[in-house]
RNA sequence: GGGCGAUUAGCUCAGCGGGAGAGCGCUGCCUUCACACGGCAGAGGUCGCUGGUUCGAACCCAGCAUCGCCCACCA
């Protein structure tokens, strides 16, 4: 294509679709088990089949794309192994409301069976519109590899790992507190729970003496209670006071009356409690508070659970039977009064915890479950985060994953929910229970309950590769290179994942961890769909083009947060503009220029030193998975040096083999940017007529040869004294060909053709201005009308001068600095001195002549 | 209650022991033959506060203030 034809602006609509398709039929993307080369492999965080992708899902993908291509250019076998995650309680959900708003049912009214398949439809929609997304952004995964966490492979494995873990007995059954949600119905783990601070109160609560020893030691012929669920007082078994409470002494032993359900309980003393907490007096109620009921367990007493599972009181509940917890609460605490049983009530700011997914309030209930044991689990994952056999960037991460698995309680890891995996446990005609993929016979019944949604997520980086088969896939991409991910999965998956790997293939899941930043509303708080703030990337990538917002992204991910703006994905497309009209000045360059025999100049051999630099450091800040820094380093590099500098150098002091250097930095420009900004690069590296797809070219890697310290200083002091000359030219606006000088340690050719100074051996006459940029001093010959002016920004100049001269003196006059300064730091310090004093000397000079 | 992190130019953020940086915005000049989603030249900051360590601190340490985020069973 000639320069003509090719358009002003880069259009990514007609490009992008176009492209993605040529790298698919390419079998760019594909990647298997090859001897002869090393894996490369990262699996996507398998997207919730709930809704669309996210800016986070975008960061993510961007981050991910660009070190999987990354990997490929460099000849690794690089696989991207894409995939979804069924989402159980989140899922279910969703579905659950959407049955509610379209026909007025609950999951009841629907029946289970029906239900999953509602959910199992919904997926499936979804799931086809997130691959649709991943393909928008561009992501180079293995389509082939598709895995979903409900594919008949991938619930094998998942009860596989179940039989498994309980056949080595980790896995048991366990009556005990949970977090139990009332609206779902079913227990949620720890994680799962949001606390939030709410306005309250605290009830107090009497309970009559029921025996004949008089009042109590406040003269009172009741013990008062303060609690913030007064409808708990149904399930009480005993009142406990602290041991050491001498205000209670005459207390413990005594027995009260719980009012409504006329049950004697006795007061006991039990060291949990805090004296200094309302009266001093607790009351224990096993079935719905997990102290209340260790402190149960510790005394032997039964508890007494007075709710039902959808938070109705239970037939314990004795004439609040059959009301909701709220309408208990307030029903009792009315009657409470009416008995004149009822305290002070204190208004109180207390943390309540609500379900992460539907957001009702929790109630710790005690109830059957699947409990995963931890202990052993953990150890070993410990031991590879400790001694640093995965490395997480940011450090501080692996720091906290430690701290979380320290303290790790056992995992619930059943549910009572409907979608997802079941519990592949078998309940027999004669009480057996066993753990077994396929029912063990007749009559064997299979456990109602499903897996926690993380649970199977735990075994994505070798599930998804074939296990539990013994695969090539497994053998050769396991243990995984990298793991991207947002820091608030890093326990409820990245820890599991860590956990389970170890367990189950006997070696780390992912060398590295990626703790990505949190992309947030412009405003800085959290994207919710609630609230409405949340920015949909697609829409990004139609406004501004898929390569503009992956850069903008990743030139904003660091390991803080980011408040989003669409300024970065203005950059990124201002950036690919340039690119693209680099691409277009670059094009008129043929193809094959003959090398020649001439050598090639100072400004030849300085932009291949800095694209070789350029090439070092990005690599290394993409290993480290410094995204931002990454981002910059090649900007600056392509815009700043190459394109403000370069191409105008190659127009105005081209040597012969400038064309071919120009165009040959220009590709291996492309190549750098190609993993961050695929489609633009691909299209312009076509354009240019590069003959096989970018994709499956080689990164650059860096030439010691093409080091060239030399030519940088001096292609450095030439830029300097070019700016000096163009700043004069502002200031004095004094347009057309200036004479000046030769000035010292500069390509005069690059500097006259560039400030356009015509430039001489000497200069004739006084009248003259004194520029000094960096180590150099530009001298101009100047009409003397311009003498009054340059008197004044001599001595503007010498003042600045002056100045500097002082900080270096100070300094050097400081015995310990000259003493204890690295001898690089004085020395350079001394050069800037004598500098800047030769400096001085020739302005004052030159100020002297024109007084 | 513990832990982690942030506080740098008007805005969004880099830098994390040796002379304050980027992008956007702002000012001036330039529509010249890759690009006005551009070029050139500028203005703009006692790097939250107070101490300390150091020859030297935006950077290390301590305390304080403000703002986030995680974790925790105080009824």
């Amino acid at each position: 294509m000639s320069q003509a034809e090719i358009p002003k602006t880069y259009d990514p609509k007609a490009v992008e679709a176009r492209i993605y398709e040529e790298w698919e039929r390419s079998g760019a993307f594909e990647a298997d088990a090859d001897p002869g080369k090393e894996p490369y492999c990262i699996v996507l965080p398998p997207p919730n089949v709930t809704g669309a992708l996210h800016m986070g899902h975008a960061l993510n993908g961007a981050i991910q794309d660009t070190l999987t291509r990354r990997a490929r250019m460099k000849g690794y076998e690089a696989l991207w192994l894409p995939g979804a995650d069924h989402a159980s309680i989140a899922l279910q959900n969703v579905v659950e409301r959407r049955v509610l708003r379209e026909e007025g049912k609950t999951k009841w009214d629907v029946g289970r069976e029906r239900f999953v398949e509602l959910c199992r439809e919904f997926a499936e929609n979804s799931r086809s519109q997130i691959l649709g997304q991943l393909k928008r952004l561009g992501a180079s995964v293995d389509w082939r590899r598709l895995r979903y966490t409900m594919d008949e492979g991938y619930v094998d494995a998942v009860l596989s790992a179940f039989v498994e873990l309980y056949n080595a007995g980790l896995i048991y059954r366990g009556n005990r507190i949970t977090n139990w949600c009332p609206r779902d119905r079913s227990a949620i783990s720890d994680l799962e729970v949001n606390y939030e601070e709410v306005d309250g109160k605290l009830y107090g609560v009497r309970y009559p003496f029921a025996d004949d020893r008089g009042p109590g030691p406040d003269g009172n012929d009741y013990a008062q209670v303060f609690t913030t669920r007064p409808e708990t007082v149904l399930g009480d078994v005993a009142l406990v006071v602290n041991p050491d409470d001498g205000r209670y002494k005459d207390l413990v032993g005594r027995r009260v009356m719980v009012p409504f359900v006329k049950r004697k309980i006795e007061v006991i003393a039990d060291s949990y409690v805090d004296p200094e907490f309302g009266t001093g007096v607790l009351k224990v109620t096993p079935a719905h508070d997990p102290n209340d009921f260790e402190i149960g367990e510790r005394h032997g007493f039964p508890s007494v659970n007075v709710l039902n599972p959808d938070g109705t009181i239970n037939e314990n509940g004795g004439p609040f039977v059959g009301m909701t917890r709220e309408g208990a609460r307030s029903a009792l605490v009315k009657r409470l009064d009416e008995e004149r049983l009822l305290g002070e009530v204190r208004e109180y700011r207390h943390r309540v915890g609500h379900c992460d997914r539907c957001g009702a309030i929790i109630e710790p209930w005690l109830s059957e479950q699947w409990w995963l044991s931890m202990r052993e689990l953990a150890e070993p994952a410990l031991e590879v985060l400790k001694n640093e056999q995965i490395t997480v960037y940011p450090d501080s991460w692996r720091r906290e994953t430690i701290r979380w698995l320290e303290n790790l309680q056992d995992w619930n890891v059943s549910r009572q929910l409907w979608w997802g995996h079941r519990i592949p446990v078998w309940y027999g005609p004669n009480g057996e229970v066993v753990a077994a993929k396929e029912s063990p016979g007749e009559g064997y019944e299979q456990d109602k309950d499903v897996l926690d949604t993380w649970f199977s997520s735990a075994l994505w980086p070798f599930a998804t590769l074939g296990w539990p088969e013994k695969t090539e896939d497994l053998e050769y991409f396991y243990p995984t290179s990298l793991l991207s991910t947002a820091r608030e999965i890093m326990y409820l998956w990245v820890a599991r994942m860590i956990m389970m790997g170890l367990r189950f293939r006997g070696s780390i899941p992912f060398r590295k961890v990626n703790v990505h930043s949190i992309v947030l509303a412009e405003d800085g708080t959290k994207m919710s769909k609630s609230k409405g703030n949340t920015i949909d990337p697609l829409d990004l990538f139609d406004e501004y083009g898929t390569d503009a917002v992956r850069f903008g992204l990743l030139y904003q991910s660091s390991t803080q947060d980011f408040s989003y703006s669409y300024e970065r994905a203005a950059l990124g497309r201002g950036f690919v503009t340039k690119l693209w009209n680099m691409a277009r000045f670059v094009s008129v360059y043929p193809m094959d220029v003959p090398d020649g025999r001439e050598e090639p100049s100072a400004s030849d051999r300085w932009i291949l030193s800095s694209f070789n630099e350029t090439v070092r450091e990005y690599d290394r800040l993409l290993e480290e998975c410094e995204f931002s820094e990454a981002m910059r380093v090649v900007y600056d590099f392509a815009w700043r040096q190459f394109a403000d500098w370069y191409v105008e150098i190659s127009k105005a002091a081209p040597s012969k083999q400038t064309p071919r250097i120009l165009r040959k930095v220009f590709e291996a420009t492309l190549r750098l940017l190609h993993p961050p900004m695929p489609f633009a690069t691909e299209e312009m590296y076509g354009i240019l007529g590069g003959e096989k797809l970018l994709i499956a070219q080689e990164f650059p890697r860096p030439d010691p040869a093409l080091d060239d310290a030399e030519a940088e200083r001096l292609l450095e002091r030439t830029r300097l004294a070019v700016s000096a000359v163009r700043s004069f030219r502002a200031d004095s606006g004094i347009d057309g060909e200036l004479t000046g000088k030769a000035p010292e340690g500069v390509d005069l050719g690059v500097f006259s053709a560039l400030s356009g100074v015509r430039v001489v051996e000497d200069l004739d006459g006084s009248a003259r201005a004194t520029l000094p940029a960096g180590d150099v001093v530009v001298e101009l010959a100047l009409s003397e009308e311009l003498r009054r002016e340059e008197v004044e920004r001599l001595r503007k100049e010498i003042s600045r001068v002056e100045g500097e001269v002082r900080r270096a003196e100070g300094k050097l006059s400081n015995e310990n600095f000259v003493e204890r300064a690295p001898a690089a730091v004085v020395a350079s310090e001394r050069e800037k001195l004598d500098r800047n004093s030769g400096l001085l000397e020739t302005l004052k000079l030159r100020l002297d002549e024109y007084l």
